[in-house]
RNA sequence: GCCCCGUUAGCUCAUCUGGUAGAGCGCCGGACUUUUAAUCCGGUGGGGCGGGUUCGAGUCCCGCACGGGGCACCA
């Protein structure tokens, strides 16, 4: 093959994007043969564009400085010819300013170049601060440095990047066009700082356990499989972390926890992500109450993180409601007297719901109750307790609810933000509770837990009475940036394809 | 996996019953020494992919891909 084939078409038949990329590229060749300060390697000693603002708020308007000179980098959002002068709106991480360039300052041949730039390049500007005949403050752009040339054009300055497939796909340019996206992410860091900082400072200490585990444990969900060459075996991507932080539990450390990512084989919606970013802690001693005030302190915290000011109180104590009183609120049905499933399918049948309650047992029924009909219910932070143990493997009986297990699920914005038990720690309990998962696991339900002998023995071994809960990470920054959707909080989200 | 809806220029959006697809921004050329969605003049660029019906398809039909919403599953 000869090659021409690879080399860029004539002006005369290129169109659309190949046109607007061959203008750029020309663009760029032109920078590299006249300028040789184009393109360093780097841009040292730049003032992020925030502090640059907050340090002249003082100048009035029409007041130029002469000294000192600053160096500030960024992106080109914006142009503004206006003959022999120029504006640019010019974005860093911290903020956007508006540099103004004058061509008696730069001299015909640097105001030309720079006037020649695109939308989307990157500069290094060196000048002094101005507040213009309209009141905003400004660099005069005294000198400056192409720093790398955008051969593709940026999203529109003005209406942004609103296609979502986009968006997702390509969060760089997300990021670039919108800085709503920019501050979302930024508050999720906070978010996640906050979290840790509450439990480094409350005696936890961070752990990392095996993401890759020959047998999968600690939440109801279909795992990921991967393979192992050497090792010449399946192995399963983690669902939860919760039987090796057990382990840790029992080996003493009595106060740890673990933040990091979950991967489920489930379907994608609105609030799941195949792998999504989980906390869990546990702590010796203490029981699924005082979990619960917990859970109020490390929300509060990270509420507090990025000053959430939305509709939702995250006060302690919130609202505290039964499983069971919370399904007969919505329903009138008290699922504990309908412990069986013929008997509670009647009753559902009475309802005439808009929507169909799935399960082959009485246990199942009344969890999708509460998922279908509950769940979209509590905006507010809610704690709904004590739920059915056929539903809670891991979870110790109920210290007084014959058939119920001492777990709570927390709520908020209409879904599931946390879960927790008083940990399940009697061995020989825990050994039967495998026992009935794998009974159904033989009638064909395809979600349950294995049976683990390691955890069992580690139990074995002593385990102390234990709380322990499991936060979502992106739901929480869902619920504190009100966002709906999982997508806008992870940055590259699971997509087909 | 199933159901419904969507896909038009680089971006944001128009386009009545099938009859030559428009605009703004961007980009190219020109004017302008305080603009900020700068302005003014001229120019540039397009129907997701593959079939079918028709004299003629962005428009009607079928398939595929991708996206959104819902169901199933799940935290």
């Amino acid at each position: 093959m000869s090659g021409r084939e690879d080399e860029p078409h004539p002006p005369s038949i290129r169109h659309g994007l190949d046109e607007l990329i061959a203008e750029r590229r020309a663009k760029r060749e032109r920078l590299r043969e006249t300028d040789k300060t184009a393109f360093p390697y780097a841009f040292p000693g730049s003032t992020p564009i925030d502090e640059l603002l907050a340090e002249y708020t003082h100048l009035q308007v029409g007041e130029e400085t002469t000294e000192p000179q600053h160096r500030v980098a960024g992106r080109i959002v914006a142009r503004r010819g206006a003959g022999k002068a120029a504006f640019f709106d010019l974005v860093d991480r911290t903020g956007k300013i508006q540099l103004h360039a004058r061509v008696d300052v730069l001299g015909r041949k640097d105001f030309d170049e720079l006037l020649s730039l695109d939308l989307g390049d990157l500069v290094g500007v060196f000048g002094v601060m101005l507040r213009s005949r309209h009141g905003e403050l400004s660099l005069r752009i005294d000198d400056f440095q192409v720093l790398a040339k955008a051969l593709r054009p940026p999203p529109d300055k003005h209406h942004g990047l609103t296609d979502v497939e986009t968006r997702y796909r390509r969060r760089e340019l997300d990021l670039i066009a919108n800085e709503d996206t920019r501050r979302v992410f930024a508050q999720r860091a906070r978010i996640v700082a906050a979290v840790r900082a509450y439990l480094d400072a409350h005696g936890f200490i961070e752990v990392e356990t095996p993401i890759l585990q020959a047998l999968y444990g600690g939440a109801m969900a279909r795992p990921f499989t991967t393979r192992h060459n050497a090792l010449e075996r399946d192995l399963y991507m983690r669902i939860a972390t919760e039987l090796y932080l057990k382990r840790l539990i029992v080996g003493g450390l009595e106060r740890v926890y673990e933040l990091g990512k979950d991967f489920r084989n489930e379907g994608l919606s609105h609030k799941h992500n195949p792998e999504f970013t989980m906390v869990e802690w546990y702590e010796a001693y203490a029981d699924y109450n005082d979990e619960a005030a917990r859970l109020e302190e490390v929300v509060a915290a990270a509420a507090r993180s990025v000053d959430y000011a939305g509709e939702l109180d995250f006060s302690a104590p919130w609202r505290r409601v039964t499983f069971s009183e919370a399904i007969a609120q919505r329903t009138g049905i008290d699922v504990l007297d309908h412990r069986d499933a013929e008997e509670l399918r009647a009753a559902i049948a009475k309802l005439d719901l808009d929507v169909h309650i799935n399960g082959d047992t009485w246990f199942q029924l009344a969890d999708d109750m509460l998922g279908k009909l509950v769940e979209p219910t509590l905006q507010q932070p809610t704690f709904v307790l004590d739920y059915p143990v056929e539903l809670s493997p891991l979870a110790r009986a109920h210290r007084s609810q014959e058939g119920l297990v001492e777990r709570w699920e927390a709520f908020a914005g209409g879904m599931e933000i946390a879960n927790a038990f008083s940990e399940l720690i009697d061995p020989d309990v825990q050994r039967e509770r495998f026992a009935a998962q794998e009974r159904l696991s033989a009638l064909g339900e395809e979600e349950f837990q294995p049976y683990d002998d390691t955890f069992v023995q580690a139990l074995e071994q002593g385990m102390p009475p234990s709380g322990g809960v499991g936060l979502g990470i992106d739901r929480l920054v869902m619920v504190l940036t009100g966002r709906d959707s999982i997508r806008e909080v992870v940055l590259f989200p699971a997509m087909r394809g």
